[in-house]
DNA sequence: GCGTAATAGTTGTTTTTGTAACTAACAAGG
DNA sequence: CCTTGTTAGTTACAAAAACAACTATTACGC
């Protein structure tokens, strides 16, 4: 018999917490701005590395082309980004975010700064560093399980 | 200027860090049964915690009904588990594996368990254990965000 | 240059999820 | 008992995600 227990698991353990660090965050972007998780993700990276490629964000979010494509298409529609074609690789479009996006990106970096302190209220400066190490090294591990 | 950083974001990090560490294992349960992932929950409930209803096993997972319920009909669809009407609250049905169902659960349990030690391969025993600890903590939390 | 492959991004189709409405069974107050 | 409310679970419909196929443009090999 293992002891194995399924509220122990890691995958398990952090999508709860996942889900449950996000509801209130998603709440906010949903209800002032209308936005879906991907798109408030494409927003962020705009506001935070300024103009880049769909692609580009595609790499950094690790998000498949087609949501970026979609949330896109919606953010422009909504006019909180522009596109602008590449000259010289006219595959290429470029994207930035209008006035209002910015505003929008202000608004909802605020809030994730003030929820992120929130979250982290009862662990230590030390403690808080850690934990976000750790989870940046499950970040970006790429687990293979070679034949269990 | 703030100094807010998308990617040391927690919500934002932990969903980086369930999605990598979530991919390899959906993998074996996806290739071996079949599986989804609310499907593979709904196994590990019965296989940990022995025969439940469905309300209890939405209750303890954090899943809507609907998504038990339809979890619930594709395993017994597959023989994976069977249903029994509780005698005396004829709304109630008490949920068990099959003998299929406890040999899948028994295989996926090893490999969840050697997959979780791969997982935690880079950390000391201590810091395994506080970083869970705190994950339970988030997961257990339910932060509302008062007017940001 | 020309055919083939690769890259940027979009669109269409199928699955899966989310939300709300539904049926059935029980509970409780009068 | 009989209305009203609650709980267990399902079903129907709308929204979103996954996956594959597509267009357009550039790069590469010969």
């Amino acid at each position: 018999m293992s002891n194995f227990d399924l509220e122990q698991f890691l995958p398990y353990l952090l999508n709860q917490a996942a889900e449950a660090s996000s509801l209130a965050f998603q709440q906010v972007y949903k209800d002032r701005y209308g936005m879906l998780r991907n798109e408030w993700r494409v927003l962020f990276h705009l506001g935070q590395f300024g103009p880049m490629t769909a692609s580009a964000i595609s790499t950094r979010a690790r998000l498949h082309k087609t949501k970026i494509s979609r949330a896109v298409a919606k953010l422009e529609a909504r006019r909180f980004l522009q596109r602008r074609r590449d000259e010289d690789d006219r595959r290429v479009e470029h994207l930035h975010l209008t006035a209002a996006g910015r505003a929008a990106f202000d608004d909802l970096r605020a809030v994730a700064d003030r929820y992120d302190a929130q979250l982290l209220a009862g662990l230590g400066a030390s403690d808080a560093r850690a934990l976000k190490q750790h989870l940046a090294t499950l970040a970006a591990a790429k687990p293979g399980l070679a034949r269990m």
